[in-house]
DNA sequence: GCCGAACTTTAGATTCCCCTAAACTTCCTT
DNA sequence: AAGGAAGTTTAGGGGAATCTAAAGTTCGGC
């Protein structure tokens, strides 16, 4: 059984992971909050084990073992959160913190029991997909919300759990998956990004509107 | 926040209890499966930490700190353990082995509403006594299989989590908190009981007695 | 009161895992 | 091809938790 840091190590380099190309020491370093050094030094052993192919100065990409461990953390985190979400109804904003330590002690036996208690989800509060059992994701079409031009009406699909802070906030002004808002101006020399809500407005700065993920409205009515 | 180690130290502590007594080096050294010198060295610390009270060669016991440390673990363990059955459907014997990880890892807000969810329990599923967040144990008035005299009608009350595979057999047998039984005989050389359980006649050897727990049947039928 | 058995502590190592700082190497850009 | 940025290695540290071996303490029985 991988230890904690070694699931998180996996994990960042799966959710780092961009086709063609190795995570490089430095990305991972950043991440996890860790120096250069110690991430080599982890790449390193985890490429002796077999999770992890690694290129010195190529970066590091997971072996489909590594990537069948790191899906397996993520359903775990994910079932995780919507189970201390939806049941426990513990606020968005703490949920990933919780989950983030629940994940590397419970089983595959208990998560598959929360899943069922759940009636099988798909998506975790934040809107992020939950692999299944075989670590398949199913992708969802959403584009940043700083990708989206000016006037089109959407339907937030993910809003990432990035700094507590911020989810409460996005929280509080009923920013959540599932909302429907109109962007209303984007600013392209900061990159911030102005929303209709209802009839007030909201700026969001770049920071905040490149973690949340829309697709557009489909739907009727608000 | 105290290791997983160390809470275990504590919950072992506050286990092995005696009034007016401290819990020996040999004792915990037993219970922990860990070599007496190791427990030495762990008490040293938590006394400096002021969690317990030790003196060499004489024991140790918990502060009102440790003892409130202690309790919470406990909560915290009955608690899953419970949840993990009644609302996962794990089974008795796996139970204890999948919250004895996860409590280590779980909050307080998070049992907090566990607790909630399942309508603020007593007990847990093998009988024990769940903690209150003031670390207040509800005793129960009971005695181990082997106090009782043959002929008398008992109900169980508790059936300690000793080893996984105990544990399985005695449910195999239907041997439960709220199972009523007769004692039939007591064997006196060797401690072992034998039990009515309808129209079929089961020995237990002391050792599987010894941790099962009873109270004298005062409901009517069966 | 002494002695030995049972128990406990001390001393010193080891292992595991993770960390940092700083020196060093490679690569890429100019 | 030089120089700086990016990446890596070396060297070393630390804490937690464990172990073995040996020395010390307690205590009951003779």
């Amino acid at each position: 059984m991988p230890s904690p840091t070694v699931e998180n190590y996996l994990k960042a380099l799966f959710q780092l992971a961009v086709p063609e190309r190795g995570v490089s020491t430095r990305e991972l370093a950043g991440r996890l909050l860790v120096k250069d050094a110690s991430v080599t030094h982890m790449l390193k052993r985890l490429s002796g084990t077999g999770m992890v192919s690694y290129e010195p100065y190529r970066g590091a990409t997971l072996t489909p073992e590594g990537r069948q461990a790191a899906t397996a953390v993520l359903r775990r985190h994910r079932i995780l959160e919507l189970f201390l979400h939806r049941m426990c109804r513990l606020s968005l904003d703490k949920v990933h913190a919780e989950a983030e330590r629940l994940e590397h002690a419970a089983s595959e036996d208990f998560v598959d029991a929360l899943d069922r208690l759940m009636d099988f989800p798909t998506l975790d509060p934040h809107g992020d997909p939950i692999p299944d059992r075989e670590g398949r994701l199913r992708g969802i079409d959403s584009r940043p919300l700083t990708d989206i031009p000016p006037g089109a009406r959407v339907v937030l699909v993910r809003v990432e759990d990035a700094r507590p802070e911020a989810l409460t906030y996005l929280v509080s002004e009923g920013l959540v998956p599932g909302r429907k808002v109109t962007v209303a101006r984007r600013l392209d020399f900061d990159g911030s990004v102005e929303l209709q809500l209802g009839r007030r407005r909201l700026m969001l700065a770049r920071e905040l509107a490149e973690g949340i993920h829309v697709t557009p409205d489909e739907g009727s009515a608000e």
